[in-house]
DNA sequence: CCGGATCTAACTGAATACAGTTTGATGTGG
DNA sequence: CCACATCAAACTGTATTCAGTTAGATCCGG
């Protein structure tokens, strides 16, 4: 027999699940169809499961089975795989033919994409955000920071907070350009994915003394400089995840003693 | 009863389309499922829509119903909705919840956006290609350049050399980075549906002089003069686009003479 | 002849059914 | 005791079915 260990990690939110098929559409009985029950299902899916991957709960590697998923959500493999699709098309999860959806593991190579186009994209939001602000903007901005600073004592919501990116999210929001802030949501995702998988020195996060200077910049107007600080931010964080070096990157030969 | 007007401008490619449901189900009864047939259909189906959009043979806002595709393409509706559905995720088609897919039309707000995203993304790509530059390479960009340049003079080949931005996407590849490739191939697709609707004088095409002289920068290794001109060839192909201004999107009150 | 209610074919959304594939477990020979 | 063939449960991929919605066409009163 198969073993089928659960998925504990997904926050299923509104309908009560673990729900058979049977007990299902038995209370689907009820009125000849209720639409406006719970709406889009497909959405809930694709939330837990993005958040389970910002939050860590959900790594690299872990299996997806969609039987357990609708079991979980109590809708049928249809909107599962409706869910898995679209997560597969952010890059979030891998779809491996006839072997099932699994969280996507970053490659190094990739690490290094990722990182470059997210430099790439915030650089760029930097001059949009400073032509945006106002004071009440820049008051935000402080306030977010202190946020993230408070929520690292206390330690149940601080993986959240930090994890979330909230400071950098926000920025995107003030940015006003929302291709862009979609494509920076999606590239912090996979960094979610990077740091859980080449798991780093005391868990890599950003600084907050670097986003305060950050906002400095920003009042003062100094694009330039706030686009040089961001940079360097980025560049910083991608510094501290342990790439696997090539020297760690054990080829077949060395492993097998058939090396030198 | 209601019209049922077919879709023309679709390349549905391999499988000879047009069978029946039944005439399918008997094809396949040949052998015990054929799995190796033509495998990835809704890729098929997926790409037949982009270039056609890219080409300007759907233009936005025009219906896509999925019995017809089903007929063209010779599989179910599964399929079908798959492919629809990441169209819908890359902004190619719009998906109205209960009334089908049509072909998406961008706002003029979204037009902004779009191609503030598209000078971020390709000013990056700038420093890598200049980075990764040889002299095969160059080569290789100055040929593109000629070969469009030759494609303008045969008038069936214009769309398509032209439309597909293959200068644009060739940069994209040389610069090796695939996360922001991947993002410019999304912005060019969108651009395509911008020019479609926003019909520009003489039609909205990319400059060859712009391109033989960003080349030249290329090669001599002058990264600011190259994002200088990347940026400024950006907002001359937006500013080409006309977009309706306050003035042609005319409140209601005044076009029911209720104005000033 | 025009505007609006009514009908129904065509269509979309979601569940289910069915056909194959994968993969771990079991059994068997070396 | 281990390597390998065999088997079946669990799972994925696609088609099909069923329920509900939309929207063009028809019918009717003014």
């Amino acid at each position: 027999m198969k073993r089928r260990q659960p998925i504990a990690p997904l926050d299923t939110d509104p309908p009560a699940a673990g729900k058979t098929p049977a007990a299902r559409a038995a209370a689907a009985k009820a009125g000849p169809r209720k639409r406006d029950n719970v709406g889009a299902a497909d959405a809930r899916i694709y939330d837990a499961i993005f958040q389970a991957v910002m939050l860590h709960r959900l790594k690299p590697g872990m299996k997806l089975p969609e039987p357990q998923l609708c079991e979980l959500f109590g809708v049928s493999r249809t909107l599962v795989r409706k869910a898995l699709q679209r997560l597969a098309g952010d890059h979030i999860v891998d779809l491996r033919p006839n072997r099932g959806a699994v969280v996507a593991s970053p490659t190094p190579e990739e690490t290094r994409e990722i990182f470059a186009a997210r430099r790439a994209i915030e650089a760029a939001i930097m001059p949009l955000v400073i032509a945006n602000a106002t004071p009440a903007r820049i008051k935000v901005l402080r306030e977010a920071i202190d946020a993230e600073h408070e929520a690292l004592h206390q330690p149940s919501q601080r993986e959240w907070a930090q994890r979330a990116g909230g400071f950098h999210t926000l920025l995107a929001e003030q940015g006003g350009n929302r291709v862009l802030a979609a494509f920076l949501t999606q590239l912090m995702s996979r960094c979610s994915l990077i740091v859980a998988l080449y798991e780093a020195p005391g868990d890599a996060l950003c600084e907050h003394e670097e986003h305060a200077e950050l906002v400095a910049r920003i009042a003062t107007g100094d694009t330039a400089g706030a686009i040089a600080l961001m940079d360097a931010h980025l560049h910083a964080l991608e510094a501290r995840i342990r790439l696997p070096k090539p020297e760690e990157a054990p080829d077949l030969a060395a492993l097998l003693g058939l090396g030198a």
